[in-house]
DNA sequence: AAGATTTACAACCGCAGGGTA
DNA sequence: GTACCCTGCGGTTGTAAATCT
């Protein structure tokens, strides 16, 4: 194919002006890439080697933090084929990224419904509770917390709660963390660690019926969630010292936000309960962001950058857009978690086998009205 | 103020499992 | 049955920002 392509430079970007890239995509007039992004088309367009690149090859393929140029080229391909077939993706965007990266991108970051900034006292809590309850199956966990990914409370957990709770045990204290049994390794006996052990499943088995009652936590996670950011440590349980970093990718979050904002338009109200309020949050800490932005670096690009969001897929727009990339109707369904993932407000929440028995056996059937 | 250290989190890597030809 | 492809998961690393000395 010939590579036939009208630009103009604006800044360090390139803009199309008339033609078609060497894709199966084509870019419209208007459309600003990266003077990189062109290169590289530009590149393969003379090698002849359009196409996808070898998945994981070495050469060529950029790693490292996205830049929000990649983000914008990831959602709008998403935008028009839904999330899936990855393998796919670096080849029909242009990408200079594996599948895998592109997939950890979007599932971690850019997807719709994720929930960024500090985590509330009551995710933290659950986060405790079923780790002790599910070990460190992250995706498990996360299946709880619809906000939130797997990765976030992995990092979460290795990097602030671990340690938390460590310093807790080896002060002696129980502290605030007592009540959820939370096993913490330390060397002991078979026998101790058997009787810690039945005392940690009790325990956990009970605070997670607790905090999976719809009546109790869930309500208060949901009416978390819509509180703001701003207020997370404010007469928090623990006392959280973690200093306030909420939104350290606002600069482009914020971009991200106003352009998935346009999805939300088209999903259901029940589905959207949980997600707008992730929207907010993710709007409101850009724009928290926005409002600060005398000290944000990159605020020019930010400011820009959304005017590039505006301008590729308009909000407007996107209220005929495409059903099918309503969250809630993904053919994946993993625009908010995977399609187990229980509704934490939605009453139905599908328990695996293991989880059921555990809660069974702790006689707490009756806490949970599913 | 500057260097050292710690923290937080995005991203990568390797493996496992499911689907399919 | 099996080889291959694709995706998901959990462990780990790299690095920027924040904090400390």
């Amino acid at each position: 194919m010939e590579c036939v392509i009208e630009i103009r430079h604006v800044h360090e970007e390139v803009e199309v002006v008339s033609g078609m890239m060497c894709l199966e995509k084509e870019f419209t007039v208007g459309h600003l890439i990266d003077q990189h992004q062109l290169e590289v088309r530009e590149k393969r367009c003379i090698q002849g080697k359009m196409g996808r690149p070898p998945c994981c090859d070495k050469e060529g393929v950029k790693k490292g933090p996205w830049t929000p140029e990649e983000d914008i080229i990831l959602v709008s391909y998403i935008q028009e084929h839904g999330p899936g077939n990855w393998k796919a993706v670096p080849a029909k965007t242009g990408l200079s990224r594996c599948s895998k990266s592109c997939r950890l991108r979007w599932t971690n970051y850019l997807r719709p419904g994720i929930k960024r900034g500090n985590f509330t006292e009551e995710e933290e809590k659950m986060i405790i509770h079923l780790q002790a309850l599910l070990g460190n199956r992250w995706a498990a966990i996360a299946a709880y917390l619809p906000q939130r990914t797997d990765n976030d409370i992995k990092n979460y957990w290795n990097t602030y709660l671990k340690k938390k709770l460590n310093k807790l045990e080896a002060s002696g204290s129980e502290g605030s963390l007592g009540h959820v049994g939370v096993s913490v390794s330390q060397p002991m006996s078979r026998g101790q660690w058997e009787r810690r052990l039945q005392t940690d499943i009790q325990m956990a088995k009970k605070a997670l019926s607790e905090a999976l009652s719809p009546n109790k936590a869930s309500s208060t996670l949901l009416a978390e969630s819509n509180s703001k950011l701003s207020n997370h440590n404010t007469g928090s349980f623990y006392n959280s010292t973690k200093p306030t970093q909420s939104i350290c990718y606002a600069s482009s979050a914020d971009n991200i936000a106003r352009l998935l904002k346009g999805w939300m338009k088209n999903t259901p109200k029940a589905s959207r309960s949980t997600t707008q309020n992730s929207f907010n949050n993710l709007a409101g800490a850009g724009a928290d962001t926005a409002s600060s932005e005398g000290t944000t670096k990159g605020s020019t690009h930010n400011a820009e950058l959304s005017e590039t969001f505006e301008t590729l897929f308009g909000y407007e727009s996107l209220e005929s857009s495409n059903s099918e990339f309503s969250p809630s109707l993904s053919p994946e369904g993993t625009l908010f978690q995977d399609e187990s993932k229980p509704v934490i407000a939605g009453i139905d929440i599908p328990f695996s086998l293991l989880e059921k028995w555990l809660l069974d056996d702790a006689g707490c059937q009756d806490k949970l009205s599913f």
